[in-house]
DNA sequence: ATCACTTACGGGTGACGTAAAAATC
DNA sequence: GATTTTTACGTCACCCGTAAGTGAT
């Protein structure tokens, strides 16, 4: 059999057209390439090079030769990220969300429930979720309402409920402790993240006549409303996710509208269930709880 | 990259199940396998096998990878030889024939025409000349008339006349100068060459009343016509050919039908007339004298 | 005790680099 | 003279085999 390394020099020639070129570019020196190419030519018993004194090419079966190392390394070079990409899969629990709040969350359990894998978190529309549930892409997607379907099992995880971030300073501060609606403050302008998934669809619903500074950075989007005096959204898992160091004077008021609380639920291929057995115990006992 | 015999050990293992067995079966100590494997992880920076103290098993990355590997082996196999036979058609005449009297005669033209290449000779029946014409079999083909199409050129290359083989005492010996026609021997038994390729259809069609004893072995025919007192066939090439080591008491009578002179022609496709110019030129010099 | 794998150690093959020669431009 | 290839030679890497150690059957 043939050596890999004696693939990539004939490559390498093949590519740069002079032994010199192909040794600098393979950082070999020029005779280590040289004997490559004879040690090459011997193994397979033909002669793959026209030579002059001074002067050396590719005969048409070294054309050919060097066509078919070319196309073998591909696949070698192939095969070693599908192995690594293989070998990641089977230790990474890759999920898609379909809002920042469980995107959060989820990996902090996550990585309890599955201490040896990596954990790797998306956030797309719920066709993308969906499609990449079914493509082996992610584990599990977390979507917002319930799934029913013969292939996949659905199981509820909790609920996140939006608020208000208010300035003390600003009117509707005063309710507080009953609560809003969304229609009591339509029209306002939100400072508010650039990536929320579906709550971006269910504001601009519940608030059509409202305006939207949109901020990408969810670092900067603190710092930007604690700056401003713009009403914001927070919800009850931000807050209590980001309580300690959250240092704002804002107060927050949970929105009263049915449509503010998003009811979530973890949908998994039926074939998956064995290998998420722990999460789904985890999120059944939490559900009880 | 990944030297190949890092594959092959992986592959070798996956087949024999422990190293010790794999290790026998490559003929390297059992350490030095595992080491290898070692070295295969390291490079793709994945775990391939499931340890116990003294139990190595592939995991399914492992499983994988052993399968790709097997692959890429393959294919490099494949490669191989794909190259050995593209440079020995590069360094080879091939052609196929109707008649075993060209296959004969031809192959002393062509390596004084080509003195580096190897002569390689077919007897076919005409739809397998011409199909392997088609598929690059054959750098040409012998054909008994001749034959016309667009893709291919047609030259003519002499003619074989078909004699009786006569023992003296034969009464048919008498029409030694005369020559003889096939109605005259129809009903005989002849002895003859079992493969004669076209030869056959024709004495077949031409002496329907006649029984033919057949000898595969072309060495031991002429012993055995020698050794017979029935009639047989030869012709002027044969004639020409053997005339010198042949010490049989035979006598050669021309037969007088036409259908009994095959007039030769070479054919080839178009796009090889370049390969094939040096014959070519042969050939038709020889047509003019 | 045997088997199977890993680790440790010493040795030899072979791939590499440097140097030099030959030939072409 | 500069470039390119080949040959020669010494060196070093690395792959191998032997030997020893560990744990399981």
């Amino acid at each position: 059999m043939i050596e890999t390394y004696l693939l990539e020099a004939l490559c390498a020639f093949h590519d740069c057209g002079t032994l010199s070129a192909a040794a600098e570019y393979l950082h070999i020196s020029q005779p280590a390439l040289s004997r490559s190419m004879q040690k090459l030519e011997d193994i397979l018993g033909v002669s793959l090079f026209e030579r002059t004194k001074n002067r050396i090419t590719l005969n048409e079966t070294g054309k050919m030769a060097a066509a078919m190392a070319a196309r073998i390394l591909e696949s070698q070079q192939d095969m070693i990220t599908a192995i690594r990409n293989y070998d990641s899969s089977l230790h990474t629990v890759s999920a898609g969300y379909c809002t920042p709040g469980p995107m959060m969350e989820m990996p902090l359990h996550l990585t309890q429930i599955y201490p040896k894998m990596k954990v790797s978190s998306e956030m797309e529309s719920e066709v993308d979720l969906l499609k990449g549930l079914r493509n082996g892409k992610y584990g599990f997607v977390i979507l917002s309402h319930a799934y029913e379907d013969p292939d996949t099992v659905c199981i509820p995880c909790g609920s996140e409920s939006l608020y208000f971030s208010l300035i003390p300073a600003h009117p509707a501060a005063l309710f507080k402790d009953q609560g809003l609606t969304f229609s009591q403050m339509n029209g306002e302008t939100f400072v508010m993240a650039g990536d929320i998934g579906v709550w971006k669809d269910l504001t601009e619903k519940m608030l059509p006549d409202s305006r939207f500074v949109l901020q990408d950075s969810l670092e900067a989007l603190s710092a930007v409303i604690n700056a401003s005096t713009l009403p914001a959204f927070a919800s009850d898992l931000t807050i209590r996710l980001f309580r300690s160091r959250e240092n704002s004077s804002r107060i927050f008021i949970k929105i009263l509208d049915p449509e503010a609380t998003i009811h979530y639920h973890c949908v998994m291929l039926r074939k998956n269930t064995a290998r998420y057995e722990k999460l789904i115990s985890f999120l059944n006992e939490r559900n009880e709880s």
